[in-house]
DNA sequence: ATTCTTTATCGTAATATTGCAATATTATTA
DNA sequence: TAATAATATTGCAATATTACGATAAAGAAT
C-alpha cells in the first residue's frame, strides 16, 4: 500500500535500490553531473544551475545526501556538496558485474 | 505538482534517470538478479521467486519493460522476460565515465 | 545589533508509487 | 467448446514524491 517492502529483500538489493532510486530523477542526475565539472561545489551554484526553485533543489540535495551519494560540509556561510567516490565505485562495480554475467550468458534468451 | 519536470533536462539526463528509477526498487533489483541466474525466464517463475503477489510482480515487470531494461516475448502460454544487454551496457558505461572523471578530479573536495 | 546572504524546513497541493483482491484476457489442453 | 493455466488489468487504499511559497535558522558583513 504505497510503502516498499524492504524487509523481504537482501541488504545488498536494498542498498543498490536506494542508490538507484536517488539517481532516479533528472534533477539529481543534473546535480551529480554538475558536481563532476566543478572544483567548487557550493550549494548556491547548484541552485542557480538548475531550473527549479531553491527549496526544491535543497530537497533533491537532501535525498542525494541521505542515500550517501554526496556529502555536505559547511564552508563559512555556504555549504559545499561533494560526490562520494566510494559509493559511485560501488555502483560501477555492480553494473560491471552485471555486464560480465550477461556476456557469459551470451543471451540465448528471447 | 508532484510531476517531474523532465522538459528542463537533457535527453541523456532523462534517459539515465528513467533507467535508475526503474532500478530504484528492491523487487526490481531482485528480478534483474534472478534473470541473471536463469536460462529460462518465465514470468511465473519470477512470481514464485518474489515475496509479492502476482499482480504486484506483474506491475514491477511492466515498469522494467517500460524503461527498456527487460523485454518480454510470448512463449506459448507463458511469457519470457529477458534482460536487454544494450541498456545495461549503457548504464555501465555511464558509471564507468563518472568513476573515471572522479579519479581525474582526485577529489580535492570536502 | 542589524542587515544581508545562504541554506533548510514547514506547509500544502498535485501527482506517482506500492500493494493486493478481484477480474479480465489469452493461449493451451482436455 | 469448456475447463485450465499464465499474465495482465482494474480499482482502490495507503503512502511517497515533486514542487514551491513562506518562513526559519545561522553565519557574514556592515
Amino acid at each position: 500500500m504505497g510503502a516498499t517492502k524492504t524487509d523481504h529483500f537482501t541488504d545488498k538489493q536494498n542498498e543498490i535500490a536506494i542508490l538507484a532510486k536517488a539517481l532516479g530523477h533528472p534533477a539529481r542526475i543534473a546535480i551529480i553531473e554538475y558536481l563532476l565539472t566543478v572544483d567548487d561545489c557550493i550549494c548556491g551554484d547548484i541552485v542557480n544551475e538548475l531550473p527549479l526553485a531553491q527549496p526544491t533543489v535543497s530537497q533533491h540535495l537532501k535525498e542525494l545526501k541521505n542515500s550517501g551519494l554526496i556529502k555536505g560540509s559547511i564552508e563559512g556561510n555556504a555549504i559545499c556538496y561533494c560526490i562520494d567516490e566510494k559509493v559511485f565505485q560501488k555502483l560501477q562495480t555492480y553494473f560491471a558485474k552485471i555486464s560480465t554475467k550477461l556476456e557469459i550468458k551470451n543471451s540465448k534468451c528471447c
